[in-house]
RNA sequence: UGAGCAAGCCGGACAGUUGCGGGUAUCGUGCGAAAGCAGGUAUCUGAGGAAAGUCCGAGCUCCUCAGGGCAAGAAUAACGGCUAACGGCCGCCGGGGGCGACCCCAGGGAUAGUGCAACAGAGAGAUACCGCCGGCUUUGCCGGUAAGGAUGGAAAGGCGAGGUAAGAGCUCACCGGCGCGGGGGAGACCCCGCGGCCCUGUAAACCCUAUUCGGAGCAACACCGUGGAGGAACAUUUUGCGUUGCCCUGCGCGUUCCAAGGAGGUGGCGUGAGCCGGUCGGCAACGACCGGCCAAGAUAGAUGACUGUUCAAGACAGAACUCGGCUUACAGACUUGGUCACACG
RNA sequence: GCAGGUAUGGCGGAAUUGGCAGACGCGUAUGGUUCAGGUCCAUAUGAGCGAAAGUUCAUGCAGGUUCAAGUCCUGUUACCUGCA
């Protein structure tokens, strides 16, 4: 398993901010917007409607992990912001993750299932 | 047994799978001339009692340089001690609360001065409204009076007796306050005696007294520093280009060195007024000595996810330079020592 | 990290030196004017209880100083701003 690359400028943020795409959920919103690059990037921001710090280290923790089990089959070239809303830190990574499976597959970042 | 008080201590645990930050060792896989960087493996380690609020005190850096005094501003306030220091802590004094264990107090000065005390009330350091007493030119006026009434948060120290025309510390006893003297104590203060006769409240109003305080903060600061810009030296002074259409002069386009420095990077960064245990001194805070230990260090920011077992069913809450306190938030668990009530011996 | 500021009826916003809080404007309700609506005029309007008269609670929250606190002091909550 490869390291996540995660993105650090605040330009990169802002970019995805105006030009990318955002996909809406009850726990979490997606920015996404392709970046020419070999390989995918990924941003969590929690603000501080959140909550205090540990309501915010908690949302940063399950958003990362709910995204850890995906990376595998995530399409390359994409810069992904994860922003965390009011809910995130109290629900388990397991639910986060099949929220954020369906928005990727939305966004064209994850492939679809083989229909069952 | 029940109720209540004080002090201390802990604040989920265990197992499995899978992930993350840091240290050490090792492999010699990838890149590289090397230094090294990235990676693999093993092993060790990885948030708090408040990490929080940023309310105080320090260390550490830089600035103007501070050795002393004055002014302004701010903070603190009984007394004695502890501490690196403190506005903190301990003890004690005074006051208040509780049957008690015990708890609480911004607790200097109102006799240095100024201000304010609305409304009510006659009068708020100044007074005569009603009343009482005396006098007169008697439906009122003048004088005396703070005992009684009324107003107010507060009305001439409180209460009793004597005294008087009526009254009044006018006189006396007791109590409170003030001053002086004596005794005890390290001191705040306490006890005793005497004296004149007493003075409103407010300083979390201005103020006075005493003590303390230079400012800014790890995003401090130090180092490296592509590009770009600055200075110096050398070279070219052949040719070319730009600088005014042309000529001349000067400057730049070249090389080397120097200092400053935005993006970015590295250090600062964890051995410290450190932690644990014991002995001794002290009522205690704390101190001395002996022995042992090394316990996070990130830089978009590391502890998560899933499953199972267990119990009291997990509260408040996440290090960001570091310490000593204070304050605030907090489900509960445990230990120790006092107190009160009831019952029994 | 450091330094400040604000909070008052449904909304904006007053309240002097601490001395009767809810001035004033907007809004809302009712009535009038109009064929009808707007404009305009008048009255009422913080909340709870109550038929009314009244009564209790009210300046973000909790304490304290004071005879008396929106105002002074301490703690706390929420929001906002500035610097690096």
């Amino acid at each position: 398993m490869k390291t996540i690359v995660t993105l650090t400028r605040n330009n990169d943020f802002r970019r995805a901010y105006t030009k990318g795409k955002s996909f809406v959920g009850p726990l979490v919103v997606c920015y996404v917007r392709k970046n020419r690059l070999p390989v995918t990037r990924v941003g969590i921001t929690t603000s501080k409607k959140v909550g205090g710090a540990v309501q915010r280290n908690r949302a940063r923790r399950v958003l990362r992990e709910a995204f850890r089990g995906l990376s595998g089959g995530v399409r390359p070239g994409y810069d992904l912001v994860l922003v965390s809303r009011g809910k995130t830190p109290f629900v388990k990574s397991t639910e986060v993750a099949l929220h954020l499976t369906r928005q990727l597959r939305l966004a064209g970042v994850l492939p679809a299932l083989p229909s069952p």
